[in-house]
DNA sequence: TATAATACGGAACAATGTTCCGTTTGTCAA
DNA sequence: TTGACAAACGGAACATTGTTCCGTATTATA
């Protein structure tokens, strides 16, 4: 399940051949500059200054750029870190739960991704050629995690074999559109829902429904 | 039908109570500004410089500020010259064709409104307070403008009468997406169907379909 | 035509993305 | 452990763009 393309590191190093390994001072100025940008992105919104990252970060705006040689790579990263940490959880609450649930849990944890990325969302559709790789990258990372998911929960009998993985990505996602105000609750009750009705036609009937109506 | 809310200039001098008259040449400084904004945002897209604007209209940076004082109050106000546009062309069209016809011509036209406003659209959703008043002189032009379209072609029989203006206005919002890169054939197709479809139900009958499929 | 209000142009300022380069640090072979 | 060098660091400096300011020019009016 956990078929992440690349390393780790995020910056934008050579990725064929023979690259060095990179740095630790490298990697921590790298990290630092990753959680800072999404703190600022969250608060200030995906225009907010790179000097503002940079100095959140404890990081030299040459640093930035050595690593990020443009706001948009910057933003691309953040980006993908975050599919990352969103396709991660799959495999860990598959773990840690019995396959309906980790479905529900994963999906409102999808939920918590799509609903903080609307600037982002917007700067997808800007144009520019740096964001073009993004959506191959989330049918390469969420898509599968999803069909995993999905695939263990049918198997188990907790829900219904006739749905597909994307639609439930673009439909939650869509759902994702009642909270632009930045409250969720409203979607997040209508993603259970959607879950619930992925029960509802299991082959292991007895159906308890949880308590998405309000 | 052509009740514009305002009177002509298009600045942002004060609306009410005693404002005297523009200046001759003030309202010429504002026309070349709105007709070389338009140029530039179709060419350049909404994120042009406004130095561009302002050589092009052939007037100094300090002319443009005087009459949009922020660049978002220049992007508004090509935005509400673009829908006066649109709008009066329904009185127009009103005149010289027959009802059904006027309003086929002016959903085309629309059309042509709506397919070059992609940037615009997305600057509207940026929750700059400049663009908060548009979505409500949309519905005091473009709306009414449909209206009477719609209300004179169903009047003459022409087209049937259970739908609504704001219905068909989105609609063709909504195909218009169909020409993100600009070309706008598919689209109008679309929206000829959509108004063929409109005449199908018409209380006179002979519908003779115009050559919307391909 | 004289006068005052208005408009004009563009230099100057401010904010922000990006580049450049001298200095520092981490890695590795000797 | 130490020396050398590639890599990374910081931040000043540059470029671009939105915005302000003010001296000059134009227009409307008496």
């Amino acid at each position: 399940m956990n078929d992440k393309p690349e390393e780790q590191s995020d910056g934008l190093e050579a990725r064929g051949g023979t690259d060095r390994r990179v740095r630790a001072d490298a990697q921590r100025s790298i990290d630092a500059l990753l959680q800072a940008a999404l703190a600022v992105f969250a608060t200030s919104g995906v225009d907010a200054p790179v000097r503002e990252i940079a100095e959140k970060a404890g990081v030299g705006i040459g640093t930035l750029y050595r690593h990020f040689p443009q706001r948009a790579d910057l933003i691309a990263a953040v980006f993908r870190h975050e599919m990352d940490a969103c396709a991660d959880a799959a495999a860990i609450l598959a773990a840690e739960y019995d396959p309906g649930e980790a479905l529900a849990r994963w999906m409102q944890r999808y939920v918590s991704f799509v609903a903080t990325k609307h600037g982002l969302a917007a700067a997808l559709h800007s144009g520019d050629p740096t964001f073009a790789p993004l959506p191959t990258y989330f049918d390469q990372r969420l898509r599968p995690a999803l069909h995993g998911l999905l695939d263990a929960a049918v198997a188990a009998g907790e829900v219904r074999d006739n749905v597909d993985a994307d639609e439930l990505l673009s439909a939650v996602a869509n759902l994702c559109r009642l909270a632009d105000d930045g409250d969720t609750t409203r979607a997040r009750r209508m993603v259970a829902l959607l879950v619930d009705g992925l029960r509802y036609g299991a082959s292991r009937s007895a159906n308890t429904p949880s308590d998405a109506t309000r």
